[in-house]
DNA sequence: AGAGTGGGCCTTTTT
DNA sequence: GGCCCACTCT
C-alpha cells in the first residue's frame, strides 16, 4: 500500500477507522478497495459484489482522509448513482454530500451550468430530452425544404440516431453511414448540412441536448485548460462503475478529469456489455491496461448470487466469446438444482407452462416479486401477457413507462422552460400546438409573433390576428398564465409555478383531451410536491430532464401499492437485478439471439453477452424455454430451431423437459 | 392547415 | 396488440 493519502492528509491515521473492512469483505473485494493510487481495472464478474466493492473504496477513501468534495464517481443511471451513495452514506458517520456523484449527464450539466458562458451558451440553458430533439430536427428538416416524398430521408429520430452516434463515437457522420445506415450513405451530404443547422438552432433557442452535456462538457475542457485544471486538481479520485458500457466520449472525459492525479478505478465486467449498438465500446475496458500501463488489474469471481448449477451452465454459456477477459464464477452457495431446458410445441404453450410453473412455485413458498421472465424484445412476451392475464396472476412489465416523460408532465415543464429561457422556442410552440386548430405551421408563426415580446421581457397580448379563430379562447387564458409566470418575483418556487400552469387553463384542457384527465391532473399535483425539495426552477427542469427513467419502486411520486408483482422484463433492462426464479423464452434462433442483431462480426458475441446476463440474473432456479413452432411473426414464422446458445451449452449442465406432445400434463 | 381514418410493421434503451 | 405513416376529408 502506497502512502500518498497519508502525506496529503497527514491527520487521519488509519486507526480510526468505523468499517471493519476485513471482515465485510472477502479476499478479492479487499484487495481492490484497499489498494492505493494509481489506475486501476477492477473486473467484477456478475453477482460478485461489485456495489459493494465500489461503495466500500469510496468509504474507504473518506476513512482515509479524502474530502468528500474531491471524489467524483460516475454511473450510467441516476438509480446507480443513487443507490451508491445511499449505501456509502450507511457506512459512514461523515457527511459525505459533496461527493460529485452522479451519471455522465449529470455531471456535465453541472459543470457547464458554471461554464457554460465560455463556450458561447447562457448558463440557463434547457435541456432536451429525446422526444424534443426529434422535434426540433423534424422542424429543421421541414425548413430546409428537403423533399422527403421525392427520395426517402431520415426522420428526426432517426437523424438523432446517427447525430448521437456519431458524437459518442466520434466519428465523422459518413463513416457511421457506412457501418450503420448503408442505405442513406448517399444523403451525407444534406445530413452534415442539416447538423449545422440543428447546431445553431439550438444555440439560439439556448437548449442543449443530451449529447452536448458531454460533448460541449470535452469542448469547454479543450478549449479552457484553466477550467479543466482547476477540475483536474480537484478531483483526487475518480470512480467508474459498469465501465463496460461507456463510449468514446465518456472514457475520453474521464481520462481528461483523471490525468493529473491518475487515481482512476473503473469498474466493469467486459461479459456483460451490451450496449454496443447505442455507442459504447466494450473495447474501452479491454485496452484499459494498455491505455494505462501502470494499471493494476483486480478480479472479483466470487458469485454469492445463484446456486452452482446456475452458474456452471452460465461459465459455459460465454465460453463461446473470444474477445473478453477470461474469467471464471466461483459460488459460495451450495445445493439447488440444475437449469431446466424446455422445450414447448409453440408459443401459448410456453405462456402456459410459464404461468403454471409460477404458480407451483408460488405454493412452494416464492414470493411472486421474486419471479421474473426475460425476453430478448417485448412482443415475445405477447401471449404470456394474455396468459398471465387470464389466470390472474399479476404482473409488471419494466418498459418504457417514464414518469417524466408522459405528455402531461412535459406540457407543463414547458411552461416553466419559456418562463426561465424565453428564447426556447421549441417549449413555446410545444405549448402553442396543445391550442385546437395550431399545428406545427401556427405554432411556427405564432413564435415569430411572439419571440421577440418575450425576449424583451413583455406581457403577451391575450389577442392577436395570428391566432387562429378557434383558438381564440384557448389562447386568452393560456396567454394570461404565461404573464403570470411571468410577472412572479425572484426567488421563483417550481411548485407555486407548476401549481399555476393548473390552475390557469391547463386543467380544462386536460379534462377535454384525455380520459384519465383525473389521475393526470393527480401526477400534475405530485410533480409540484416533487419541486419543492429544489433550491431553483433551472435545477428542477434540468432534474426533469435528466431523471426521465425515474423506477416507478423508488419515486416517491408513483403512488405504490403493496400488491405483489411477477416481473417481465427484457434482458437489457434486467441487468443488475436478481430473482429467486427467472424464465428466459423465445430461446430459438432469430428471437435469441435476434436476428436482425446477428449482423456484423461482433453480433453474436453481444447476443451472447446478452444471454449470458439473463442466465446470471436468477439465484435459485433458472427455466431456458422455447417454443418449437411460431405462429406470429411473418415470414420468421414456422418450426423453429432452438437457440444456437442452447446448441453451445454442455448437456450436463441443464435437465431437460419437453412438452410438446404432451399438451398440459406436465 | 388540421384532424381523422385505415394499413403495414415491429430490437434492445439511458441520459 | 399497438404505434406510426400516409392518405383523405373538412
Amino acid at each position: 500500500m502506497t502512502s500518498r493519502e497519508y502525506i496529503l492528509h497527514p491527520a487521519h491515521a488509519p486507526r480510526d477507522l468505523h468499517i471493519d473492512y476485513r471482515k465485510e469483505l472477502n479476499e478479492q473485494q479487499y484487495a481492490a478497495v484497499t489498494a492505493g493510487d494509481g489506475p486501476m481495472l477492477v473486473i467484477a464478474g456478475a453477482g460478485s459484489g461489485k456495489t459493494r466493492t465500489l461503495t466500500y473504496r469510496v468509504a474507504w477513501l473518506v476513512e482515509h482522509g479524502v474530502e468528500p468534495g474531491r471524489i467524483l464517481l460516475l454511473t450510467f443511471t441516476n438509480k446507480a448513482a443513487r443507490e451508491m451513495l445511499r449505501r456509502v452514506e450507511g457506512l459512514l458517520p461523515t457527511d459525505i454530500s459533496s461527493i460529485w456523484g452522479g451519471t455522465f449527464h449529470h455531471i456535465g450539466n453541472r459543470i457547464l451550468r458554471r461554464h457554460a458562458k465560455l463556450i458561447g451558451y447562457a448558463n440557463d440553458f434547457t435541456i432536451l430530452d429525446r422526444e424534443d430533439q426529434k422535434d426540433l430536427l423534424d422542424t429543421c428538416i421541414a425548413d430546409a425544404k428537403i423533399d422527403t416524398r421525392e427520395e426517402r430521408f431520415p426522420k428526426g429520430d432517426v437523424l438523432a440516431e446517427i447525430y448521437s452516434l456519431s458524437l459518442n463515437t466520434e466519428r465523422i457522420i459518413e463513416r457511421v453511414l457506412a457501418e450503420q445506415y448503408d442505405y442513406f450513405a448517399h444523403l451525407a451530404e444534406p445530413i452534415n448540412k442539416l447538423r449545422v443547422v440543428y447546431e445553431q438552432r439550438k444555440r439560439d433557442a439556448s437548449v442543449m441536448d443530451y449529447d452536448d452535456l458531454l460533448v460541449k462538457t470535452l469542448e469547454l475542457f479543450r478549449m479552457h485548460g484553466d477550467v479543466v485544471q482547476r477540475y483536474r486538481e480537484q478531483f483526487l479520485h475518480v470512480l467508474v462503475d459498469e465501465y463496460q458500457d461507456t463510449n468514446k466520449i465518456q472514457a475520453d472525459l474521464i481520462d481528461a478529469v483523471a490525468m493529473l492525479h491518475r487515481n482512476l478505478m473503473v469498474v466493469g465486467d467486459d461479459a456483460q456489455s451490451i450496449y454496443s449498438w447505442r455507442g459504447a465500446d466494450y473495447r474501452n475496458i479491454l485496452s484499459f491496461p494498455e491505455r494505462y500501463p501502470s494499471a493494476r488489474t483486480f478480479k472479483i469471481e466470487v458469485n454469492y448470487r445463484s446456486v452452482p448449477g446456475v452458474l456452471a451452465l452460465a461459465n459455459d454459456a460465454i465460453k463461446g466469446n473470444v474477445h473478453q477477459f477470461a474469467k471464471t464464477l466461483t459460488p459460495v452457495r451450495t445445493g439447488g438444482a440444475k437449469p431446466w431446458l424446455v422445450a414447448c410445441a409453440d408459443s401459448n404453450q410456453q405462456a402456459q407452462f410459464v404461468a403454471q410453473r409460477m404458480l407451483e412455485l408460488r405454493d412452494e413458498g416464492v414470493a411472486l416479486n421474486d419471479m421474473a421472465v426475460l425476453y430478448r424484445a417485448h412482443y415475445h412476451a405477447m401471449e404470456l401477457q394474455m396468459e398471465l392475464t387470464k389466470r390472474n396472476i399479476p404482473f409488471v412489465i419494466t418498459s418504457g413507462l417514464r414518469f417524466f416523460e408522459q405528455a402531461h408532465i412535459k406540457d407543463v415543464a414547458c411552461f416553466l422552460k419559456v418562463t426561465t429561457n424565453p428564447h426556447d422556442e421549441l417549449s413555446f410552440q410545444r405549448i402553442a400546438r396543445l391550442l385546437s386548430g395550431v399545428g406545427a405551421a401556427t405554432a411556427g408563426k405564432l413564435w415569430g409573433e411572439f419571440h421577440s415580446v418575450l425576449v424583451a421581457g413583455g406581457k403577451l397580448p391575450e389577442t392577436n390576428r395570428a391566432v387562429p379563430k378557434k383558438a381564440v379562447n384557448d389562447w386568452k387564458q393560456c396567454a394570461a398564465t404565461l404573464n403570470q409566470l411571468r410577472a412572479l418575483k425572484p426567488p421563483l418556487k417550481a411548485a407555486d409555478m407548476v401549481e399555476l400552469v393548473i390552475e390557469g387553463w391547463y386543467e380544462s384542457y386536460l379534462k377535454a383531451k384525455y380520459p384519465n384527465a383525473r389521475a393526470r391532473l393527480e401526477d400534475l399535483h405530485q410533480l409540484a410536491s416533487f419541486g419543492q425539495q429544489f433550491e431553483s426552477v433551472e435545477e428542477f427542469l434540468s432534474q426533469l430532464a435528466l431523471l426521465t427513467n425515474l423506477e416507478a419502486d423508488d419515486a416517491s411520486l408513483i403512488s405504490s401499492s403493496e400488491q405483489e408483482f411477477v416481473r417481465l422484463s427484457t434482458v437489457h433492462q434486467a441487468k443488475g437485478q436478481e430473482w429467486a426464479a427467472v424464465f428466459v423464452i423465445g430461446l430459438c434462433d432469430g428471437m435469441f439471439p435476434l436476428s436482425r442483431a446477428l449482423d456484423g462480426l461482433e453480433g453474436e458475441e453481444e447476443e451472447r453477452r446478452l444471454f449470458y446476463v439473463a442466465v446470471t440474473r436468477a439465484k435459485d432456479e433458472l427455466y431456458l424455454v422455447y417454443p418449437l413452432f411460431r405462429m406470429t411473426g411473418g415470414e420468421a414464422g414456422g418450426f423453429q430451431r432452438p437457440s444456437r446458445f442452447v446448441g453451445e451449452l454442455q448437456k450436463q449442465h441443464y435437465q431437460e423437459l419437453a412438452l410438446r406432445y404432451q399438451s398440459r400434463t406436465w
